[in-house]
RNA sequence: GACCCCGUAGCUCAGUAGGAUAGAGCAUCAGAUUCCUAAUCUGAGGGCCGCAGGUUCGAAUCCUGCCGGGGUCGCCA
């Protein structure tokens, strides 16, 4: 249980006996640290509920309250808030009883569930850019909150490797390379095992069809027809195609690598394709499917909707397959192999509307219960101007160029302030890259995930404030102190005894890890632990300014700040990994 | 046109079960290092919470209207 659920639960109790819904007696942190620690805000609504005089009934509680050790003041202010304040022993106990296991404090959740999270989202033949940062960042985040507090979770990348692009490669390798054996239709033999394009081949066929295909309604038809063809199974598509995957695949695995993104399934649209036939045979079987303009949908919408839902299509007038039927079929495909408790996808928020849709038709057709399928949506990174980040020449900025420059940036910075100095050359730039990474991925998790930010380089990389360096800053000088207190001899970290307010304040921040990781899973919001591990690591820099630490002379008092620290580090180091970001061991 | 999101300090943003004096970071100004990494710490100034009504003992938060910005609305994914 979290220090909250705790004091909650105690004063839910008080409230219970005076015969009052024990929910009043939800504690919150004090909003007012300079009066207490907690508060409870309770009483007001109890007393308004049942008619009462707000103050009396306050005080009606805080007299059962008083009776507790625990608590070294509980008392009433304005029309009956309850300030509660913990004795620094109780404090001290607390803190004691979490810093003994690996958990230190974290939340676990009651209910675990099986959850396949969908995210990543990349497309064959197309390098990542900054587009596909969010949904990488956040989702890897969210993959390790969930898997910590106890819920099993399976990462799924969920390639795009089926659509129009797989067509428009096919067609624009063959303008190049027609005597390619893949473009004979009469071929009967075995495909070559070597691909016939490497990865920058993939790199500029594909900008090269889309133009000519946006720019020729022949070849744009030539390539819907090559796309429908593949997906009939010509052998020599597929074949070709599987190159296709594989080629990207690597170099789009490497990527995600270098942002500490890692998947447990590589499953792709195409992978849902076989099961699309049958699930639409079914759809027909129960009377889901509808035509309408020649296309085939599946209508949606409810009586009791404020908002009007368009129906889902499924098949184009052409016969073509949509990512409306993809995505359901892919939930059958995810029911047969894995069969999650819950799917939830990690995906821009403008597309909340299709995945209303399809969580829709995927509880109308029975594949799945629409309550139990989730659309985390985010906001888009902007650019200064506040629209969608391009890069100065109006491109879209790549992942790898992404990268080299936070790397660059943070290089820069290290050497300017004379860190890092007589570290040889890999570990300078190891430092430089996990500096910057952190940097980029810590803007864009401490911003709720709903809301869009501006990236600003500039900002990212100052290092100061709340950033991810300044976490990471913080984390290092832990392990530093330590290091110095073992080799002077210092002793180990022993008992936690309060002396000094930076060490109150540390502790009580400690002790808030569990909350804001409880918050974090059951609110999908990465950013409430972000803010936590900003608190951490002021916390402890102010500690560690005000509070001698390796070299305090009272060996007691050495002893409790040394578990102070070691705890810090401790949580600290837990935190940075639940977000995914990867911290050196020094700089 | 319909629907969704947003508008809070000079800048970027928190504040999502209505509660005390609306917070943080940056920037600005003033300080701190004989001592464990100063990418640090201490202090100060800075606000008609877009506007106007309403509900409430109490509203940045809930309701209505308006203004401003962004997004979505079947044959791209």
């Amino acid at each position: 249980m979290t220090i909250l659920e705790e004091l909650s639960r105690r004063v839910g109790d008080v409230f219970a006996e005076a015969e009052l819904d024990r929910q009043y007696g939800r504690v919150k942190l004090a909003d007012r640290p300079d009066l207490a620690q907690f508060q409870c805000n309770g009483a007001l609504a109890a007393a308004k509920a049942a008619r009462q005089n707000p103050r009396a009934l306050a005080e009606k509680i805080c007299q059962t309250l008083r009776s507790d050790a625990a608590f070294k003041d509980v008392s009433i202010a304005g029309p009956g808030f309850i300030n509660i304040t913990l004795a620094d022993d109780d404090l001290a106990r607390r803190l004691g009883a979490i810093i003994e296991g690996d958990r230190l404090g974290g939340w676990k959740t009651p209910e675990p569930e099986k959850i396949l999270l969908d995210y990543g989202g990349p497309n064959v033949a197309k390098p990542l850019h900054v587009g596909h940062l969010r949904t990488a960042i956040i989702g890897e985040s969210l993959k390790r909150i969930f898997r910590f507090a106890g819920d099993v979770v399976v990462g799924d990348v969920h390639l795009g490797d089926w659509g129009l692009p797989m067509g428009q490669l096919i067609t624009e390798l063959k303008r190049e390379q027609g005597d390619l054996v893949y473009f004979d239709a009469a071929f009967e033999g075995a495909y070559p095992d070597q691909p016939p394009v490497l990865l920058m081949d993939l790199e500029r066929l594909y900008p090269q069809a889309s133009a000519a295909c946006k720019a020729d309604r022949a070849r744009a038809d030539e390539a819907r027809q090559a796309t429908a063809e593949l997906q009939k199974g010509r052998p020599g598509y597929i074949a070709l195609w599987k190159h296709f995957v594989a080629v990207s695949r690597q170099a789009i695995e490497k990527e995600y690598e270098d942002l500490g993104v890692i998947f447990d399934l590589w499953k792709g649209e195409a992978d849902a394709a076989p099961l699309i036939q049958e699930m639409a045979a079914d759809l027909a079987s129960k009377g889901l499917i509808e035509d309408s303009d020649g296309a085939q949908v599946i209508r949606v919408a409810s009586d009791g909707d404020n908002k009007k839902i368009p129906p889902l299509m499924l098949f184009k007038s052409d016969g073509g397959v949509t990512y409306g039927a993809t995505d359901l079929a892919t939930i059958l495909d995810r029911v047969r192999t894995e069969n999650p408790d819950r799917i939830i996808y990690v995906v821009d928020q403008r597309q909340a509307l299709h995945f209303e849709q399809v969580f829709r038709a995927a509880g109308l057709a029975g594949l799945f219960a629409a309550n139990r399928l989730e659309h985390i949506g985010f906001g888009t990174m902007n650019g200064k101007d506040g629209k969608p980040f391009k890069t100065r020449e109006g491109g879209v900025l790549r992942l790898r160029e992404m990268i080299d420059m936070v790397t660059e940036r943070a290089q820069a910075r290290l050497a300017e302030n004379g860190l890092a100095e007589g570290y040889d050359d890999a570990e300078t730039t190891d430092i430089a890259r996990k500096v910057g990474v952190a940097a980029l991925k810590f803007a864009d998790l401490s911003n709720p995930r709903s809301s869009d930010y501006i990236f600003d380089l500039d900002r990212f990389m100052a290092f100061e404030g709340k950033t991810g360096p300044y976490l990471l800053y913080a984390r290092v000088r832990v392990r530093s102190v330590l290091a110095k207190a073992e080799a002077a001899g210092a002793g180990a970290p022993g008992e936690v005894k309060i002396t000094a307010p930076e060490e109150r304040d540390l502790a009580l921040v400690l002790l808030g890890f569990g909350d804001a990781l409880r918050q974090a899973h059951n609110k999908r919001l990465p950013h409430l632990l972000c803010d936590h591990a900003f608190l951490l690591a002021q916390a402890f820099s102010k500690f560690y300014a005000g509070c001698r630490i390796a070299d305090e002379a009272d060996q007691a008092v050495r002893a409790s700040r040394m578990a102070l620290a070691d705890a810090s580090g401790r949580q600290l180091e837990l935190i940075l990994d639940l977000l995914g970001i990867q911290a050196p061991e020094r700089m």
